[in-house]
DNA sequence: AACAGCCACAACCGCCTTAGT
DNA sequence: GACTAAGGCGGTTGTGGCTGT
């Protein structure tokens, strides 16, 4: 869409660039009224001279209650490094796999640290892109079905299968817990255990 | 001390999807 | 079904701070 449409304040007539604390107080309040979804009200009713997208980055990005920011653990960064190599610049999904974490956060991690990482992987021979593709293969039709692939793996004797609509579901996540990331990673050993020391 | 280059990150842009009429 | 407004997402850019020369 449209950054900012017509009606209401013009491009032109914006505020536009970094946030100023004040705003970001008249934003919060106005939230607070008005609830963190109808942001062309929020961005009307708040007085601020902002466009509803501009305001529900701000507020997802750094007000948001229980925002973790800076600091990536060595155990974030691995889960990182793991779902962007099964769901590639998801962002969003990935982001909703790390309680407090933010999509815009975990971009711009990926883009000034993690990419130079993976790619330096990437050069390693062996590193399969092949599984990659079997597994977007095989995310279509809200199931993942994963299937017995002589050629890669070989050792495993049955067929796995996932709902992905369970998997990337994270509705339901509120605290840190791993099940499904253990069940990711038991996937990714079976499937292609040369590749589980990233 | 001054400058250049680099890096990290906040914010913007534009496309796509969804909801409402 | 067509149209419009708004939300959501990923890509990109701008800028401030840090580091090396």
């Amino acid at each position: 869409m449209a950054p900012c449409r017509k009606d209401g304040p013009t491009k032109k007539t914006m505020n536009r660039g970094a946030w100023t604390p004040e705003e970001d107080q008249k934003l919060a309040h106005c939230i607070q009224t008005h609830g963190a979804k109808k942001w062309k009200t929020v961005s009307t009713k708040s007085g601020l001279n902002r466009c509803g997208k501009s305001c529900r980055l701000r507020w997802l990005n750094y007000l948001r209650p229980n925002i973790k920011r800076g600091n990536i653990s060595d155990e974030e960064e691995d889960l990182i490094l793991r779902l962007h190599k099964l769901l590639g610049n998801r962002w969003s999904l990935i982001a909703g796999r790390l309680p407090g974490r933010t999509d815009n956060e975990i971009k711009n991690y990926w883009n000034s640290h993690l990419c130079k990482k993976a790619s330096h992987v990437e050069e390693k021979p062996e590193t399969s892109t092949t599984q990659e593709t079997i597994v977007q293969d095989n995310i279509i039709g809200g199931s993942v079905m994963l299937e017995n692939k002589d050629s890669i793996s070989g050792s495993v004797d049955s067929d796995v299968i996932f709902d992905v609509n369970e998997f990337l579901d994270f509705s339901n996540d509120v605290s840190y817990e791993f099940d499904w990331v253990n069940k990711l990673l038991e996937f990714e050993q079976i499937q292609f255990p040369e590749n589980t020391n990233i």
